[in-house]
DNA sequence: CAAGTTAGTTTCACATAATGGAACTGAGTT
DNA sequence: AACTCAGTTCCATTATGTGAAACTAACTTG
């Protein structure tokens, strides 16, 4: 978790492994931290962070000797944001829902069994970039996260799953599959999920997700609040707009999913 | 330029100019494609991709069978966005300055020799992560570029513009070395420098650099407006206010340069 | 201030892992 | 049934990456 070399496959995996390290750390970081709390031999972390380095994936402070993320995967993120992920598409309808609503939003997707957070809208004050979009949190105690596992096909479910650490983080949270089965199962025929404190205490929202003709999960919509403004109850109001949201976004999401525009005439 | 395997230091070198090839299409792209605008050999070029998808760098739509950048790059992004560049330090200060002028803003960053922009506030309507940071463009044609170069030292600058292809945007992009010379002077007194009309057409722009203790520019603050809506006068009078936001960030900059939380207790 | 410690860099014999030409598969055409 | 063309696999060759150990430089410490 984290810090693990998920086997490796090749050299390039090894360089993601220290990228993911660097990361971990959240800071800049010096050679020796990352030196212990990594596999690799000193000389081939040496390089590995060199290359990175050369490359611009990873940025080196010469002063400090600390390397941290660099600015390169800011541009390739623009670029995987653009096209991969379906918050461009989803962007007007959030900001319409948020408008209408007046409380916070936030779109996500699945990746790799995480909930990863690709747009967020916060009513109150103007939001900036990228502070909360690619942020993660585990799949199995967030309201999007549910909502998406719910309607994942069987196999993949497993796989996210087996991916969880199951942990507790509040007194809420469910830490065993088989509950938690048990609520995607009611998740999956009322087509809303709560998260009732069960990532942070005093956090509740509700989420439905975004589903395709084959009814996979594109991504999830959620409405977030605190249990001092709101009750589970009032949330469950929005439910209806989210849906419909939900359901306007995967509209514009099929054509996404069938691009007509593949075969251009090659430039010669 | 885009596509160029730019002295590639080994395998991930290679994977690396991959990625870019797959960014530089701008969306899902298949495998020929890659193919004969690249430089490696089928083989070659086959394993990379899956090596990269493998590592969730790409995300590769079986259907379609094509390649798109991934979304584990937006994940990494938030923490170069958090780690390595100054907008999470300047948040605050942009918030303030765009409720005071009520205009677009942009905070940019130099990335080899390109513009990056990490944040954007635009007054008018709610903003969406990532849709604009994360995007480059040129220095030498931007406001915030202009101002950037004309504080870099001089071998950073000649490298700096050596990277770029100065082409003409505009009728008033200054296409030669020599007159940008000139006009990064008259920044260098003034202080300000002004995008007129340089990029885009009807887009003006007001832009001061963000520098350091030893003067050096760590990223550049712009207002953006049309001819339409504003003179360049008019916007000359932001240039106070867009001074002091800079000089404020740069303030708060300063601690970030020396960071002390560099010993913490080994955790044995 | 010499001996000791720590952090970062370089070397080099060795072996793994990447290479790419060519052959293969299988879907789509004619 | 013969022919594309896009994508995938094979495998002998060799380039690349490997990592223990030696080295250097800065920084403590007795």
């Amino acid at each position: 978790m984290g810090t693990t070399p998920g086997h490796a496959d090749g050299t390039v995996g090894k360089a993601m492994d220290v990228l993911e390290a660097v990361a971990a750390f959240g800071r800049p970081v010096r050679f020796t931290e990352l030196l212990d709390g990594q596999v690799y031999p000193k000389a081939t972390l040496y390089r590995l962070l060199q290359t990175l380095t050369n490359q611009g994936m990873l940025s080196h402070d010469p002063d400090r000797n600390t390397y941290a993320l660099g600015m390169r995967l800011i541009r390739l993120a623009h670029g995987a944001w653009a096209q991969t992920s379906i918050a461009p598409v989803a962007r007007p309808f959030l900001d319409q829902l948020s408008a209408k609503l007046g409380e916070t939003v936030h779109l996500a997707q699945l990746d790799a069994g995480q909930v990863l957070y690709v747009d967020k809208r916060n009513a109150t004050k103007p939001i900036s970039m990228f502070s909360d979009a690619g942020k993660v949190g585990p799949a199995y105690c967030t309201g999007v996260g549910k909502a998406m596992l719910a309607f994942l096909p069987e196999d993949d479910l497993v796989r996210a799953l087996r991916a969880q650490a199951f942990q507790s983080h509040t007194s809420a949270t469910l830490t065993d599959p088989q509950s938690l089965r048990q609520e995607l199962e009611q998740i999956r025929t009322q087509g809303v999920s709560f998260d009732r404190e069960e990532h942070e205490p005093s956090i509740i929202c509700v989420a439905v997700p975004i589903l395709n003709t084959a009814s996979e999960p594109m991504g999830g919509l959620s409405v977030t609040s605190t249990t001092l403004r709101h009750s589970l109850n009032d949330l469950a109001a929005y439910a209806p707009d989210l849906r419909n949201t939900a359901q306007d976004i995967a509209t514009q999401l099929q054509p996404w999913a069938f691009p007509q525009h593949l075969s251009e005439p090659r430039s010669a």
